[in-house]
Formats: structure tokens, C-alpha cells, sequence
DNA sequence: AGGGGCATTAAGTATAGACATATCTGCAAC
DNA sequence: GTTGCAGATATGTCTATACTTAATGCCCCT
């Protein structure tokens, strides 16, 4: 019956709400909390470990932890593939290419990714419907450079998405969150009114420090992007 | 010069990410991990727990360990206050409370907190800026059932926000993201047109199953948020 | 053939002890 | 007063070992 570290963790988590530590307050150091809840320094350190990385606490060597003035509130959000997200809500996927065209990067794109001077891209449009309505709106490019085979896959079955990420499914990206009036072809493709505000997000995608992608995917009007912490 | 648990992350992620263990493949287990690393299984142990927690793993008792298909992208979020989102910007920062009054909760807000009937809440408008610039514009509910002080509180030369991380620290949270477009109000807040696509966050605090707060954020036009990962 | 239960296996967690590393504090030298 | 060094101390990490827990898959019984 010794103290697990989620016991331990959930008793100073306790300790703090109740505000027994207050804000600011230092906390009892590894060994002494280790004596008081019976159980080794590993298992404290543990514990405390992961309330610093839920910005619960602040932990110093020497200076001690401290309990954060303000905690650090942050979010995770799960960056699902489309199909997956449509069909989680238990919804139809549909998938349909509009648009590719091979052509040099035009400048603002050069300037976002990095790419050499003279580099070509891949450009497609895609839309991906749930139930048969619009869902989405997907304008993506694709250096060639890094990714030449890109060039000879077939995307007119499945989107880019899905053949990225078994192409390259290890990368680092920046992901921004946005809100645009659809312009005229936005409308037309996602059935609502010129004007209209839209939830996008826009995303690079890199590997090594070369850019792979970028992607803006617009949502159909309404939609919410949301998240629990 | 025995390996730590970052070399052996490293080291696995490496051998992840050069395809030399492709995804949907059995990683060897902890005990020859440790043996070809010679290092103890803890440390192994320690490397695969973050890398599975990173979504890069995936792991089962028995089962063992395997690269992810997919690996799980998931962006965090900082959720700042707006005094310090705009400090950090090196913009001044300016406060104004629009408007305040203490009500029934209406229906609709009733049903999002699941608040009792008759709840009294404190409706706040107020506005940030930076640089004299209009930045957020808040909108925000606080139930006077759980906080009865709030409608003591002076919010003419601080934000709620500010008031509330002091009174209720620890908490949780949903929140959501879409695009609105503006109305006249907002606009006439915001500096913008009637109309305008305008990036919006929404979210709801709880603390021990009851609602504390509802809150939208409307941001000026243009604002995008952004995460690296 | 089908179903139940048990052995086996891999991850999950705990422990005591040790050493490493960062950094705060006070004291001493300039 | 300021700088620099040394000691003290809290966290960070590793080791070796042991026990726990979940799940697979095989064996045996029906």
C-alpha cells in the first residue's frame, strides 16, 4: 500500500487547487516529500516532473519548485487527416480533385518555404466532402525538389494528405490559425456566400530544414476547431 | 560515457525516421534495447515513454512497442493573457471595460454551462489594445453562484481574465476556434467592416464540475495564431 | 470445433543507492 | 563595492533489482 507516483501526484495537484501551497509558495524538496509520503525520491520525482510539464509548477536545481503564479494554460490539439475526422463523426468521406499544375514557386511561396530560385512546385486543389456536402477546401504546394516523386503520384483517388504522410511521416511544422472571407471560388466550392467568413488553417511541413509543404485547408462555414484541457 | 535516455530516444527516433524501423514495425523490446545500448531498462524505458507520448510509438503490455502508422500530430497551444500576448510584442498595452451588468442567465448560456435555473451571472464587455490599436474584443459571463465576489470586483482598470486566473488558478477548460463575421458592434469596436471575417476563440471554464465562466474572444482583423511542431 | 483458463511475455512501476549538474549563498580577495 | 571562488543543496539522471499488470496465445477440456 506505498504511494504510487499518481498518488503522490494527485495529492500535491490537491494541495495546490486547495491552495494549501498557494501561488508562489515553495514546495517541501524531493527527499522530505519522498519521507512524508513513504515512498522513494524516484516516485516523488516522477510526479513532480509531470506537473512541471503541465506547467503546474516551476522547478529550479537548487532554487527548488515552486508552485507558478499563474499556471501556464496551454491546449493540445490533435492535427487529424480528413478522411479520419469525417469518418470519426460517423459521416460519408468523399474526395475529389480539382485542380494540378506544375509550375515554378511563385514568389510569396518562395519566400514562406524558403525554396531556391527557379524551384517547382506541385500545385492541386482538393475538396473533401462529408455526406456529400463540402467540407473542406485544400490548396496545397509541393516542392519537387525535396519530393520529385510527387510529380508521378496519382491524386485524383486520394488526397496528398494521405500519400504525405506515408511519404514523409516524419517532419516538423508550423501550423496558424485563421479566419478569411471566401473570395468567389471558396463560395462556389464550398457552398456558401462570397463574403462569408471561413475557419482555415494554414501549415508548412519540414524535413531536415527543407520545406516539403504547404497547405491552406479552409473549412465549410460554421465549423469550430475545438479542444478539452 | 554510458548512453542517456536522450541518446537513446535520439537514437531511436533516428532509426525511425531514416525507415530503418518503418512504420507499423515491432521496435525490439526494453530488455535488448537496454542490452545493445548497454544502459539499464529504465533508461530505455524513459525514452520510449516520451516517445510514445510525442505519438510516435505506440505501446502494449505484451504486445510490445510499434513505429505508428501515422504518427499522431498534435500541436500545444499557449493560452496567454492578452496583457502579456501583447507585452511580448513590445506594443503597449491599454484596457477598457465597455460595458457591465449583472443578469438572469440567458437560455443559451444556461444550456453551454449547464447553470441551475435562474443563475445570476455578471455579463463583462471590454476591449485590449495594443498601441492604441483595437486588439480583442471580450465577452464574458461570470456565474455569481460559484464567484459571488465577482460582482464585487473592480473591473474598470483590469480585465477579468486577470482577476479570474488570481481567484480561480486551477481549472478546466474547452475551447473552441472559428471565424464570425463581424457585426456592427464589433466592427465599430474592432475598427473593421461590417462584415469582415474576424478570428474568434470561445471557451468554457469549470472547476470541480460547476461553470465558472464563458468568454469570446474576438480578435482584430487579420489576427492568426500559431504553433510550432 | 469451440470455449475457458493458465502460462508467458512485455511494459509499467517502485526502490535504494550513487553520481552529475546547476545554481544559490556566503566568504574572501581585490 | 564588486568579483570570484567554494561549499552546500536541490534537482537530474542512471543502475540493478524486484514486483505488478495487461494481454496474447497456447493447451486442454468439452
Amino acid at each position: 500500500m506505498t504511494a504510487t507516483y499518481r498518488d503522490v501526484k494527485a495529492d500535491i495537484l490537491d494541495k495546490i487547487t486547495q491552495g494549501i501551497w498557494p501561488p508562489g509558495s515553495l514546495v517541501p524538496n524531493e527527499t522530505d516529500l519522498a519521507r512524508s509520503y513513504d515512498c522513494a525520491r524516484a516516485t516523488v520525482n516522477r510526479a513532480m516532473r509531470e506537473l512541471a510539464e503541465d506547467g503546474i509548477i516551476e522547478r529550479r536545481r537548487k532554487a527548488g519548485t515552486r508552485v507558478r503564479m499563474a499556471p501556464v494554460r496551454q491546449a493540445r490539439f490533435a492535427i487529424p487527416i480528413v478522411r479520419a475526422e469525417i469518418e470519426d463523426q460517423g459521416a460519408a468521406y468523399r474526395y475529389a480533385l480539382v485542380r494540378r499544375d506544375i509550375r515554378a514557386a511563385p514568389d510569396w511561396l518562395r519566400a514562406r518555404l524558403n525554396l531556391r530560385d527557379g524551384g517547382r512546385v506541385l500545385h492541386l486543389v482538393c475538396m473533401h466532402y462529408a455526406d456529400g456536402a463540402p467540407y473542406q477546401h485544400e490548396d496545397r504546394w509541393i516542392s519537387l525538389d525535396l519530393l520529385p516523386k510527387a510529380a508521378e503520384a496519382d491524386f485524383t483517388a486520394t488526397g496528398p494528405n494521405e500519400w504525405l504522410v506515408a511519404a514523409m511521416p516524419f517532419s516538423n511544422a508550423e501550423i496558424s490559425f485563421l479566419a478569411v472571407q471566401a473570395d468567389a471560388s471558396l463560395a462556389d466550392h464550398l457552398g456558401c456566400a462570397a463574403g462569408d467568413a471561413l475557419f482555415r488553417t494554414e501549415r508548412s511541413t519540414w524535413w531536415e530544414g527543407q520545406a516539403i509543404t504547404f497547405v491552406r485547408l479552409t473549412f465549410r462555414r460554421g465549423h469550430r476547431m475545438t479542444a478539452q484541457y
